[in-house]
DNA sequence: GAGTAACC
DNA sequence: GCTC
C-alpha cells in the first residue's frame, strides 16, 4: 500500500492511503519555533487531563488553540470555542503551526485546507490513544493534519470499521501525516508511549492535530 | 463485539 | 479519543 507520492525529493514522503500521506521530517526545519509556540499556548492554555463521556480519564493531557477547540467531560465530545478550565476563548493558532500545516495539506493534495482547530496532545511514556475516528468536525472534506514532535511513538492506521486490521507507522519528530478524502473517517490510535528522552521535548511526545472543525 | 454519553 |  506504501507507494511513491511526489515522484522523488524534496523530503521522504509516501501514500498510505488512498487520501493519505507521510510527510517525514517535514516539520523538521521548524521543529524549534513550533515547540516554542506550543510553549506560549500552553502558558495560556496549560495541558489538563479530560475524562471521557463514561469517565474515564485520558491518559493524555491536551489543551487547544484556534478558534475551536477539542474537549471531552461528562456531557460528551465536542468543539468549544473556549477553554472550560478559564472561561476564556483558546489561543490563536500559531502561525508557524499554520503554515506549516497548509503546506503539508497542500503536499498531500488538499490545496484549500483552512483549519480552525489545534488540538495538542502530550503523551508521557504509557500514554496511549485508543483506535477511534475523527467524527466531531462539521465537515468531512477537510483533512486531518498530525505533526508529530518529541519522542516517537507507534501509529495505527486503521479502516473505516474498527474490526479492520491496522497499519502501524512510527512517527517520529518533525513527520507531518496527513489523512483525508477516502481516507477521513479511518480508525486510527496511538500505541503506547514508549520511555525515553528527547533533546527537543524532554520524556514526552507532543502531538498538533490540525482540522477544520467549524 | 459491546457498553459507555449525548447528540444527530 | 474509554474499557472490558
Amino acid at each position: 500500500m506504501t507507494e511513491d507520492l511526489f515522484g522523488g525529493p524534496p523530503g521522504e514522503a509516501e501514500r498510505i492511503g488512498a487520501g493519505s500521506a507521510l510527510l517525514r521530517g517535514f516539520a523538521l526545519p521548524s521543529a524549534a519555533d513550533l515547540v516554542a509556540a506550543v510553549d506560549a499556548v500552553i502558558s495560556a492554555a496549560p495541558f489538563r487531563r479530560m475524562s471521557t463521556p463514561g469517565g474515564q480519564a485520558m491518559s493524555v493531557t491536551m489543551s487547544n488553540a484556534g478558534a475551536l477547540g477539542w474537549i471531552t467531560d461528562r456531557r460528551g465530545y465536542r468543539y468549544s470555542p473556549v477553554d472550560p478550565q478559564s472561561g476564556r476563548p483558546w489561543p490563536p493558532l500559531p502561525g508557524c503551526v499554520l503554515s506549516l500545516g497548509r503546506a503539508a495539506a497542500a503536499l498531500a493534495g488538499y490545496e484549500d485546507f483552512v483549519p480552525d482547530a489545534c488540538l495538542i496532545n502530550r503523551y508521557e511514556p504509557g500514554s496511549r490513544m485508543s483506535l477511534h475516528q475523527d467524527r466531531d468536525e462539521k465537515d468531512f472534506d477537510a483533512p486531518i493534519v498530525s505533526i508529530s514532535l518529541g519522542l516517537p511513538a507507534v501509529f495505527l492506521f486503521g479502516g473505516l470499521s474498527r474490526s479492520e486490521r491496522t497499519a502501524r507507522v512510527t512517527l517520529a519528530h518533525g513527520d507531518v501525516l496527513v489523512w483525508g478524502g477516502p481516507d477521513r473517517l479511518r480508525f486510527h490510535g496511538v500505541m503506547p508511549l514508549g520511555a525515553g528522552e528527547h533533546p527537543v521535548t524532554g520524556a514526552c511526545r507532543i502531538n498538533l492535530t490540525l482540522r477544520k472543525a467549524g
